[in-house]
DNA sequence: GTCTATATGCCGATAGAC
DNA sequence: GTCTATCGGCATATAGAC
């Protein structure tokens, strides 16, 4: 870091950004227990020792491969909502809009084929042991959560705030099920559906709308 | 299996069974490649050496622990679905009943204390490599899967039966978030969500009847 | 059938040369 | 900064006594 930034060697930040890459994929791939270090820097075509050199710990690089991941994703949502916002200054914004500001930017990291594993590795994370990383994905969620239960109240204001949230969570549910899972939905489906990401979101979004407004027959407690 | 029922052991099938129990409840808490044998066999109360003695490797532990999981799962859901038919035998069957079938069994083993881990074992795998896993429970969806899309295209006439497809994969994704994650909604929610089986079911059906039965603004390709 | 003992190998992490 | 070499541990799997 002292050093001018002719003398600087791009192999260091390039080694570090070899692991970080591999990590990525790899833990998406196999997930996390199952990735060893080895795999990982051979993977990269650095040494071994070197991912203690630049992250500590294999734990350590678990958590800022996960972080880095949320990260990014989360403030691409707050800028669609942000926007949406603006396009609907004086009133309500439309539920679609918000829903779209939510499920948009996984969907495209979701159907990116050079970020669809990092997706993997989001949605598996949820999946793993309830430790650090359960802790990175809720210090994230929670401002998240708050900004977008605003504009849903706003919105939805014959629901209850208890009942949105039971509907965010089931829409989320949908969205990381078919994040996830878009590749097997042909399988799934007697070749009936094709998951590009405009007419997945489109549905999703449909889908999500009716949910989140049912007015539901059976008393709310 | 030659001996006379009066010799038989029972700690001859009681250590199978411990073994089973054991890594249905660690495979459900840590996943499949974080739980080692020694920690499966350390719960059971039995030797190290049984669990290859029984089941011949960790892999055909848990193929067998995986198919027992989804086996009985499955039955329950077509019994209700059975059910449902026989209270409506001139006509369509009700969209909440249908939904019911497929929901319910899946979340009385997810609020079950004595199944929850064999539920978060099945979530898990979903997200484990695509190896024999994904094929366990593929061979388990499609014809389940089939015998609902009967009852469903009988009761929505009107929804293309690709969209149907789309909208179950959309409500499976909720089920399985749900019934993975019932325990933290109290946390994502503010406090304002309490997830008892009875209350969870009745939400995700209201939210998944609205979904399934939307008619889209949009135009349908 | 159940055990001890062990074979064989990969794991994460680190010490120390360069 | 990057490498080799290696430590100590735990993994799965099995051979063989009882």
């Amino acid at each position: 870091m002292s050093h001018s930034a002719i003398t600087e060697s791009p192999s260091q930040i390039d080694n570090r950004a070899k692991i970080f890459e591999a990590a990525e994929e790899l833990f998406g791939k196999h997930g996390f227990s199952a990735t060893s270090l080895r795999a990982i820097t051979a993977e990269a075509g650095v040494n071994l020792a070197s991912v203690n050199y630049y992250f500590g710990s294999k734990d350590q690089l678990i958590v800022e491969v996960l972080s880095r991941a949320i990260g990014p994703l989360n403030e691409q949502r707050l800028a669609l909502l942000g926007k949406a916002r603006r396009a609907y200054p004086s009133g309500p914004i439309p539920l679609p809009e918000i829903l779209n500001a939510i499920l948009r930017p996984c969907l495209e990291m979701a159907f990116d084929p050079g970020r669809q594993s990092t997706f993997r590795l989001l949605g598996r994370s949820l999946s793993e042991e309830g430790n650090f990383i359960g802790q990175v994905i809720e210090r994230e969620w929670t401002p998240l959560i708050g900004k977008f239960m605003e504009a849903l109240r706003e919105t939805l204001p014959t629901i209850p705030e208890s009942e949105i949230y039971w509907r965010i969570h089931f829409t989320v549910g949908a969205l990381i099920h078919l994040s996830c899972h878009h590749r097997d939905l042909p399988l799934l489906s007697n070749g009936l559906c094709q998951a590009d990401i405009e007419s997945s979101l489109a549905r999703l979004i449909d889908y999500a709308s009716a949910g989140l407004q049912s007015a539901a027959s059976r008393p709310q407690p």
